[in-house]
DNA sequence: AATGAATGAGTATTCATTCAT
DNA sequence: GATGAATGAATACTCATTCAT
C-alpha cells in the first residue's frame, strides 16, 4: 500500500470512530458534520471525500456493527458446541439471539444507535458482510446451520427476517424502558416464541 | 357544553385534523407548527395553548389512529362472529391482525405515519383509550376475549406486546419496501407465526 | 397609524436604507443578510419577515433610485422651463439625459448599482412608481410631454426603450472605465444620436 | 509544431470546448473548475497551467465567440455584395448587424452567455483578433469598408461603440424576454436608429 | 508537466417559542 | 383567550486554490 493509500485509510477510520463516538453519545441529529471533521482531526471539506453525508456514514456503521454482533455470537457458539455437542437448530438459534441480547443489555448505547436507525434494507448489508477474504458471511454461516443440523425450513429467509424483527423491537422496548416488562422476565417468552415461530417453519413429513 | 368549550374544541379538532393531513402528506420533521396553524386558520401563538409542542400533538394522533384501527377491528369480528360462531382464540386474534393489515396496506402514508413514530409508550395509550364513556377499551376487549373462549394464558400483556411489535415491525418493510417479501407472501408466515406464539403462553393440564 | 404599524415601517426603512449603503459600499454578492440585519439593528430572521431574499430588496431599492433619478430631471425640466419657454421635444428629453448623467457622473457608486443589476423588467417598475398619491409617474409624464409639443411620435414605449437602453450602456463603460471615450468626450456624439433615434421615429406628412 | 506542444494544444482546446458547453447549458456561476477539469478529462490542477481562473477562460471564450461572430458577418456581406454592388456604407452596417441578431435569435444560449458577461473591454479584444495571421481584424475590416465607400465619419470608433451597445443590450431583452417588443418588431426601428446614428456622424460639406 | 488530496472560508434560511397588546 | 411580530440559534455543503509527489 502506497503511503497516500494508507494515509487516506488512516483518516477513514479516524472518521468512522469518532462518528460512533458521537452518535452513540449525543445522538445522529444532534451530532453536525463539522463536530465529526473537528474531532477527527480533518478539515469539514474532508469529510465529503470520504463520505456523502451524514447518513452514508451512519449506515456504514450500523452494518459494521451489527455484522460485529453477529460475528461475536458466532464465533461463542463455535466455542459452545466444543462441549455441548448435541445442540438442536432451534438451540443454537437461542444461543445466538441470547448472546446478541446480553451484549446489547450491557451496551445500551449500542442498542439505542443500532435500533433507531435500523432498516431492514441496511440490516441486509450487515449479514452478508465478510470480515476478511477467506470468511463466510452470517448468511452462509445460517445456511450452513440448517444443513448441518439436517432440518428442513420452508423459506428460511422469511423465517430469518421474522425472528430478528421480534428481538430487535421487543429487546428495545424490553432493555430500554422495562416496558412492559424488563429483559430477564422477557427472555423466557422471548425464546419460546422464537422456537414456536422456527416449529411453525419446520417441514414435517 | 358551553360556547366557549365548544368552541375550544372546535379549534383543537381542526388543528388535529390539519396536523394529520400534513404529517401524512410532508412526513413530521417537514411539517412545521407555523403550517399547522396557518392552514387551520388560527394564530400560531394560540397553538401553544392546546398542544406542548409538535411531538405532543404526533403522539396523540398516533394513539387516536391507532385506537380507530382497533375498534374498527374489534367491530369488524363482532360482525364476523355472527356468522361465524365456533372462532377460536387464535382465529380472532388472527382476524383481528388481518384486518388491521389490510388497512395500513390500502393507507400506506398512515403506516409510514404511526410505525415511524411508534413506541410501546404510545401504543398503550391507544389500548386504554376509549371512545365514549360507555365503552369499553381494547385492553378490557382483549381480557375479555380470553376469559370468552375460556383459554388460559400466561402473561396476557407479554404476549400482547410480542404480536403487536411482531406484526407493526415485518408489516412495515413488508409493505413498503416488499422486503423481504411482500405482504401476501408474508401473510401465512406471519399468521403461523403468531398461532405459535400464541401456542407458547398457553397454559395447559 | 397604530404603533405596531408604525413600528414596523420603521424597520422596513431601515432595512431598506441599510442594504443601500452596504450595496454601493461592498456590492451585492459581497454583502450578505446577516450583515445587513445586524448593522440594521434587527435579528437575522425578521429580515425574513419584510423581503424574501436578497435579491428582492436589491430589486425594490433599483426600482426606487431609478424613480428618484426620474423624478428628480423631471423637476428640474419643469424648472428649467420657466425661464426657456421654446423648447422642443428633443430638447427636452437631451434635457433629462444630461440631468440623468451628471448625477451618476458625481455618484459612481449610484451608477454601478444601478446598471450592473438593471433589467428592463425592474426598470419599467421604476417608471411606473408615483412618488405619492396625487403625483403622475414618469411614463404619463413622458406621453404628456409628447401631447404637449405637438409632436408625433411611431411607437413611443420602443423610442424610450431605445433610449433608455443606449444611454445606460454607453454610460456605464464612458463614466466607469473612460472606454472609448471619457463622458464628456462621449455627451456630443450621444445627444446626436439621440435626436436623430427620436427624427427617426418622428411622423411627419 | 513538436509532439510536446500539440500536446498542450489539444488540452486547451479541449478545456475550452469543454467550459463553453458547461457555461452556456449552465450558466458560468453554477459550473466548477472540477467539473470543467473533469469532463475535459485532465486532472483539476493542470486548469491552472492553462488559465488563471474560470473568469479568464469565460473572457477568452466571449472574445472568441464574437469574433466568430463578426468573422461570419463579415464572409456574408463579401458574399452578398458579389450580387449586390451598390450597397451604401449604412446598408452594409445593417447588414451585418441583421446577419448577427439572425444568429442570435437562432441561438439564444449563445446570446445569454455573451450579453450577460459583456464588458467593452473583453469586446475590444474581440474586435482585433485575426483568425489566421495573413489575415485582417474586424477594426480594420470597418475602416476599410469606411474608405472604400468613400463616407468620411466623426470619430468612427465612437459610432462603432455606440452601434455595438445599443444593439446588444436592445437584442437581449427583446430577443429573450420579448421586451418591450419581440426581435422582429424591434428590427424596423433599431435599423433606422442606426442609420440615424450613422447620419448624425456623418461629415458632410 | 501533471496529478488529486486536502483545505476551510463563506451564508442563506427555517422555525420553535415568547410576550406585549 | 387570542394574536402575530420578533427572535437568534443552528448547520450542511461547495469550490477555488495549493502543493507534495
Amino acid at each position: 500500500m502506497g503511503k497516500i493509500e494508507s494515509n487516506k485509510l488512516q483518516k477513514q477510520t479516524s472518521l468512522l470512530n469518532t462518528a460512533f463516538h458521537l452518535f452513540t453519545t449525543k445522538g445522529v441529529n444532534k451530532t453536525s458534520i463539522a463536530e465529526i471533521s473537528k474531532e477527527a482531526g480533518i478539515a469539514k471539506g474532508t469529510f465529503y471525500l470520504y463520505f456523502k453525508d451524514k447518513y452514508d456514514i451512519r449506515n456504514k456503521l450500523i452494518s459494521h456493527e451489527s455484522n460485529k454482533l453477529f460475528q461475536n455470537a458466532a464465533e461463542a457458539l463455535e466455542k459452545y458446541k466444543e462441549t455441548h455437542q448435541t445442540l438442536s437448530f432451534e438451540d443454537q438459534i437461542v444461543f445466538i439471539v441470547g448472546h446478541i441480547v446480553n451484549i446489547l443489555n450491557k451496551n445500551r448505547t449500542l442498542l439505542t444507535f443500532i435500533s433507531k436507525n435500523l432498516s431492514w434494507g441496511i440490516f441486509k448489508e450487515a449479514l452478508e458482510m465478510k470480515t476478511s477474504d477467506d470468511d463466510i458471511d452470517f448468511r452462509q454461516a445460517f445456511y450452513k446451520l440448517i444443513s448441518q443440523t439436517g432440518i428442513r425450513i420452508r423459506e428460511p429467509e422469511i423465517m430469518l427476517f421474522m425472528i430478528t424483527e421480534l428481538v430487535s423491537s421487543t429487546c428495545y422496548n424490553s432493555i430500554l424502558f422495562e416496558e412492559p416488562v424488563g429483559i430477564d422476565g422477557l427472555k423466557p417468552y422471548l425464546y419460546s416464541s422464537i422456537r414456536a415461530i422456527i416449529k411453525s417453519h419446520e417441514i414435517t413429513d
